[in-house]
DNA sequence: CCGTATATACCTGTCATCGGTATATTCCTC
DNA sequence: GAGGAATATACCGATGACAGGTATATACGG
């Protein structure tokens, strides 16, 4: 999984959004920095809802403009969990490594 | 930068290694789970060496086989470090909105 | 002598993402 | 009331990291 998948099913984690909303959802949880691009976003929620890790909660129309809602599936929530472990991890290994770095000697015994 | 990207410069962190010892190496620190092909390893050191991430240490020739070890640069380790941090933040970012998910309810003021 | 392990390297395909564009409506500004 | 920005969804072509396979050469075990 990418990091704008992540950061898409993260948005859709606590509540449902619509599309725009999981776009300026995203740039605000990274700062700024991830700012999706609509193509991106909407291939990523077409490709997670075939992989049934989000669905569709309802559509509403809001001053004659579609909104259509995004739920995060039980599935979904599993495989977020693990990938926000598998990062945690990740990051740890290369701290461990990093240390060891700026304390030359190897392993501590 | 993805996965197999991260994981190649984890294993060079600590000291230079030689293509072969990276991706058992790899293998090692995942559990198994990640088992870079020769394909993916040595186009990313090829990579990596361009972008002045990696830089090669020296070459041996051990039992008539060339040897050639990377070294993380100065560079490589300053961008590992901010990429673990993110990984770090992100795991934080999925993890807290995960949580509120379970425990409805919105923020506890 | 055949398969496996070590070791590097190339080459083709795939797929998520990027960037741009199209569409339509509402709000704000001039 | 014309033009631009914001909201909202959607399609399209290009890119680039990676997967998977193959080629190469040598050493070792059966």
């Amino acid at each position: 999984m990418r990091e704008p998948t992540f950061l898409v099913l993260t948005a859709l984690a606590e509540e449902p959004q619509h599309g725009y909303a999981v776009l300026e959802d995203v740039a605000r949880m990274t700062g700024g920095r991830v700012r999706l691009r609509a193509g991106t976003l909407y291939s990523a929620l077409d490709r997670l809802k075939t992989e049934g890790l989000v669905e569709v909660e309802r559509e509403e129309v809001v001053q004659s403009r579609l909104r259509r809602y995004y739920r995060l599936t039980g599935l979904g929530e599993k495989l977020l969990a693990a990938e926000s472990a598998r990062l945690r991890e990740q990051a740890a290994l290369a701290d461990a490594r990093l240390r060891v770095r700026q304390q030359p000697g190897g392993s501590p015994a």
